[in-house]
DNA sequence: ACCTGAACACCGTTCAAGT
DNA sequence: ACCTGAACACCGTTCAAGT
């Protein structure tokens, strides 16, 4: 090949470079042409990486190899960047293909849901902001398939589906907050401070989630337990 | 009272007026002297009109009447602002002051919690931040004490506080994030887009959140009565 | 002990201009 | 159709300096 030669020699003089080789030298290394995927799916790692606060579109732009402003010509502002994150890492939810009846297909569904939550824990803040992406969507409608199926009827329909809902994002929330593992020194610091107050603080300091490492998973799964056996009855009773 | 002539006669000349007039004469009107408590409390009145994202640090100090500089004696970071906040608000939930069962008393604190939560929409989107205020702190050691008053033994103690906890921040959340009343046009829209896709979500279209205006109070009653009912069975099968 | 001003190192976003 | 650069109107925070 005798490109290489002529790329090289092109690059060694400061002009332009030979005209077909121009174009497919592309700005870092060998990146692919900048999409909306690509920005989306960049700012996920992103925020996997270095959290909500890290994500800048000046950033996010450096590890794509463009200029900040270049984004917005695939993206109309950063908030549609975090919808678009959250929404693609629902996709990783995944929906039960066969049934195994509803329980057994909403606990799926859930557990996948909470998982996701914990995998991306960035994504727990950003559920602040209503959630439209299809992603979602088809999720919701696989809930509320399964609720009607089950014969739930209004307004034990709605009270299911949002009590399911809210269970899982306030856990999410509530665990992906925590300071656990690395962030090991504010949990202690937080146990100091029960343990210096605890004749105001007595039940909390004696049996208190600051005291233990919690049981997040057998605590969530009781929880669920007693939405679904209530959601059950009001079924049973119609 | 010849002061008052004084006064304006220090004014109109552009010199500086008498001593003693002087430092009573505040920055903006009358303003009480700067202080920790009164930025927080500004800070709450500033987030209940313009919500979070307006909050800043200059802002809150033009409202005070001073630089945004000064802020930062009293208080180490914006976060802390944030922290103070959201902790301020927490006192407004009422501990029930005589017992009327632990039924009863779980579900005026979970309902006062959820109020709040709404009366501040701001608040559910802070959640994320560990909560280790005072008025946390009571309202979380009330729980608890409530809750092993009643019988409660692991798992099943804690599956329960963090039921409940979770289950108020996740409705909180969900419904302080909503498109309600003003902001109708959201909500329009999404149940336009919702329609247009309904061969893709059938159920969510004739049956979802979006269609009809939720009544969120019955169905939040509804799925605290499921998480009461497994929790009271856990401790009468303890 | 408290407050001020200038300054630093950032932000998100717009827009005219390039190819 | 896509990308660039300069520019605007902001941010949070630090710090030397004032009283």
């Amino acid at each position: 090949m005798d490109i290489s030669k002529a790329d090289s020699g092109a690059r060694r003089s400061g002009t332009a470079g030979d005209v077909w080789l121009r174009p497919s030298a592309r700005k870092g290394r060998d990146a692919p042409p900048l999409s909306r995927d690509r920005i989306v799916e960049e700012a996920v790692t992103l925020l996997d990486a270095e959290g909500a606060d890290r994500l800048t579109m000046r950033r996010l732009a450096e590890r794509l190899g463009t200029g900040s402003t270049t984004l917005y010509w695939h993206v109309k502002t950063k908030d549609d960047v975090l919808d678009l994150a959250l929404d693609m890492i629902f996709a990783e939810v995944l929906i039960p293909a066969e049934s195994r009846g509803w329980r057994a297909d909403i606990t799926a569904l859930i557990d996948g849901w909470r998982a996701v939550l914990l995998r991306h824990p960035w994504s727990a803040a950003l559920l602040s902001r209503p959630m439209l992406g299809p992603n979602v969507l088809a999720r919701s409608e696989f809930l509320y398939a399964t609720l009607l199926r089950a014969g739930a009827v209004e307004p034990h329909l709605t009270a299911a589906a949002y009590g399911l809902s809210n269970y899982v994002i306030g856990s999410g929330l509530m665990q992906a907050t925590w300071p656990t593992g690395a962030g090991q020194e504010a949990r202690q610091a937080a146990q100091e401070h029960l343990r210096a107050h605890q004749e105001s603080y007595p039940a909390l300091a004696a049996h208190g989630p600051h005291v233990a490492e919690a049981d997040w998973d057998t605590g969530f799964a009781l929880g669920l337990t007693w939405l679904l056996d209530g959601i059950q009855a009001g079924i049973a009773g119609k």
